[in-house]
DNA sequence: AACCATAGTATACAAAAAGATACTATAGGA
DNA sequence: TCCTATAGTATCTTTTTGTATACTATGGTT
């Protein structure tokens, strides 16, 4: 183990990834390379306008995403994973992985329970 | 990639980590092993006592942790890491790993923002 | 009898995150 | 002239997280 609690900056990912809608927006965007803000949104039943531009500003704003705004009536703008962004999808496939595993570890636990009683 | 946003598990392990204190905790233990309850809070300066107990119980729900109560008086509890919640250990290196460059990248960005004034 | 240590609970409060809803600007089309 | 589409803001309310502080039980020690 090389980490030592004091120093940890698990956090900082951590921080990145946090919001009810990242890791969901940053799938799409590396699933579908550049996307539209109302391309997004369409993707993502349930989000707010609000909350969708706001998660967008995070991730803008830590340069895992580019916005790129085309001066046109109506507006268009575009969003895209960063080089420096695409350093998160190992993160992201290993969570996504374990979170797989996991969701089958509960279902385990529930059978079990189920049969003591 | 492989991950379909439709389908995506990231947030079961997001949800796990999150919490201003897992990490920190997770470290603890899988670098000092097993470690009773004021142990844990006195090398978490700052932490009450009301987050270090939720905080453990959320983990113990999802068995990360595990905690042996002895008893005694006064009492004695002990957390250790179970098999299944060292499986985190590599995500959280990870993470911890791509905070360090991140907290360089930015330290790069505020650098030529000074630059340029 | 008063006090200590440990591992908590209980209660109240503050702050942060998320949700609901309404509003804006403006070129082009019916 | 009114409507549509797009990418937002502005406000307000609710929910979730986190902080602060006080309280509890009890065997052993002074």
């Amino acid at each position: 183990m090389k980490i030592e609690p004091e120093l940890c900056r698990v956090e900082d990912a951590l921080g990145i990834l946090v919001g009810k809608w990242k890791p969901i927006i940053l799938l799409h965007l590396l699933k579908e390379g550049t996307q539209r803000f109302s391309e997004l949104k369409r993707s993502m039943p349930g989000i707010t306008q609000k909350m969708l531009t706001k998660q967008l500003r995070e991730l803008e704003s830590e340069d895992i995403i580019e916005r790129v705004v085309y001066p046109q009536v109506p507006p268009k703008v575009e969003y895209s994973i960063t080089e420096y962004g695409r350093s998160l999808q190992p993160i992201l496939e290993m969570m996504h992985e374990w979170g797989t595993k996991h969701t089958l570890h509960k279902m385990e636990k529930l059978k079990n329970k189920e049969n003591t009683l």
